[in-house]
DNA sequence: GCCATTGTTCGGTGGTGACCGAACTATTGG
DNA sequence: CCAATAGTTCGGTCACCACCGAACAATGGC
C-alpha cells in the first residue's frame, strides 16, 4: 500500500540519528545554517548536506539561501507536531530551544551589526519590527517588503532618502534578509541600504573600527524611542 | 541528547517498511495474531518475530499470549496518533505530477476508518465538526477538548457513556487527533472511544471485516442528520 | 503419548545507507 | 583578482540490520 511506503519513507528520515538532532535542532522554530546543523548532529558538513538535502525533498524541510549561507527551517508546523507526538510516545517532552549556541557568545555583534550596508542584529529587528508593527511595511511574497504609503510619509519625514533609492534600478527596492542571530527577515536592499545611511549620518550609529560590529550611540537610543516607539 | 535518541529509535522502528505495515494493520485497534501480521507484512514468521519483540520491548505494542496464538494491539492511541501525524506530512509531499497520494485512491478509507479505537476520515471529521459548532466541544490547548455542560448533556442524550469513560484514567479524556486525510483534528480519547462504541452499537457504523475502513449504514446516515444536523 | 500448529531463537548472508576524504562551485571581502 | 568561507557532489569503505533456513519451545487436539 502507498500510504505505508509514504509512512515508513518518512519515518526512516526522523529515524536516523544526526537527521533526528538536526530536527530537534530546528524545532526551535528558527531557521539554521547547513554548518550549524552539521555540527548540531556531529557529523562533516557533507555528510549533513545530504542529510538536509534529503529532507527538503520529503518536504520535511525548507531551504532558503542567503548569500554564502543556505538557511534551513522545518517546512511546516506539521513536521514539529508529528516529532512531538513521537517525542509523547518516548514520553520525554521536546527539548527547550537551546541556550548555549555559539552567536550568543558575541552580544555585541549581536545587538547590532551591518549586514553588506544595511542595519542587522536587534537594532535591524527593532527598526523593521515598528516599521511593520505601525503599518510602514508589509510582507510581499517571501523575499520583498511593500512600503505603504504611511511608510513612505514616514520614512520622507525622517530624511531617508527613497528617490536615491528608487532610483537604483539595478538592485532590489526592499528585500527581505534573515537575520543570522535573531532568525527573523529584515530590511535589506535600496531601502534598508537608505535607512542605515540615515543612521549614521544623524550621528545615531557607528561603525567599528573593525569588523562588522556597529555601536548604538545614546542619540541613537533616544531616537529608537523616539522615532520607532522602541526601547532597546 | 538522551531525547533526540528516543524520538530516533521511535521513529527508526516505524520506519521500517515492514513494520510499518504491521503498525499499519493495527491501526484498526484490534489485536491480531503474530501470524497474520507477517502475513500482511510480507515476510516470514521469524523476521516478524523479531519485529515484534523490538516494537513490543519500545513499548510500541502490546502482545497477550492467548492459547496457541499470540495477539499483538497497540500500546496505546497515542501509538495510533503518532502514526497519523506522520502520515499527515505524507500527504503534505510535493505531489510529482500524476502521482496521486494514497488517500485518493482509497475513497473509502478516507470517508470512514477507524483510527486505533475512535472514527477517523470524514464522518469523525463531520461528528467533530457537528459538536464544536454547536457549543458541546471546545478546543482546550493543542491537544485536548472540552465536553462543554451542553456536550455533556448531548452525549448523555445518545446513551454515550461518559462515566465509563471518565473512569479510564489511565487514558486521556478527550485528545485531538490529527486527522491524516483531513488534516485537521478529530476526537480521539477516551470520549473518542465511547462516541465511536455508540455508532457500532446503534448499528450506524460497521467495521469491514479486514483493515481499518468502516462503513457507515443507512440509519447511521439518518443518524447523522438528526442527531448532528450534518449530511455526508 | 503423538503430531500439527504457532511462535521464538540462532547463525550466516546480502544490501542498503551513513560516513568521510577529496574535489568542486558559489559567494563575500579585501 | 585572490583568499577565505559555506555548501555540495563524488567515490569508496564499513557497519548495521532485515532477511531467511534451520532448529527449538510451547500449546492444543486426538
Amino acid at each position: 500500500m502507498v500510504t505505508v511506503n509514504a509512512l515508513s519513507e518518512i519515518a526512516a528520515l526522523m529515524g536516523d540519528p544526526a537527521r533526528a538532532s538536526m530536527l530537534s535542532l530546528l524545532m526551535d522554530g528558527r531557521a539554521h545554517t547547513a554548518s550549524e546543523l552539521a555540527l548540531s548532529a556531529g557529523v562533516t558538513a557533507q555528510t549533513a548536506s545530504g542529510h538536509l538535502a534529503r529532507m527538503v525533498d520529503a518536504n520535511l524541510l525548507a531551504a532558503r539561501p542567503q548569500g554564502r549561507n543556505r538557511f534551513y527551517r522545518l517546512a511546516s508546523g506539521d513536521v514539529a507536531h508529528a516529532m512531538e507526538s513521537i517525542m509523547a510516545l518516548a514520553g520525554t517532552r521536546a527539548a527547550p530551544a537551546s541556550r548555549t549556541a555559539a552567536w550568543r557568545r558575541d552580544p555585541d555583534l549581536r545587538f547590532c551589526r551591518t549586514c553588506y550596508d544595511h542595519l542587522a542584529g536587534q537594532v535591524g529587528l527593532a527598526v523593521t519590527d515598528s516599521l511593520t508593527q505601525h503599518g510602514h511595511l508589509e510582507p510581499r511574497g517571501p523575499r520583498d517588503w511593500k512600503l505603504t504609503s504611511s511608510g513612505e510619509a514616514f520614512c520622507t519625514r525622517l530624511g531617508v532618502d527613497l528617490a536615491g533609492a528608487r532610483a537604483a534600478h539595478s538592485r532590489h527596492f526592499a528585500r527581505q534578509c534573515l537575520d543570522w542571530s535573531e532568525r527573523r527577515p529584515h530590511i535589506s536592499g535600496a531601502l534598508g541600504s537608505a535607512i542605515a545611511d540615515i543612521f549614521f549620518k544623524k550621528g545615531w550609529a557607528e561603525r567599528m573600527r573593525r569588523g562588522r560590529t556597529v555601536r548604538l550611540t545614546d542619540s541613537g537610543r533616544r531616537a529608537l524611542s523616539s522615532h520607532f516607539g522602541t526601547s532597546i
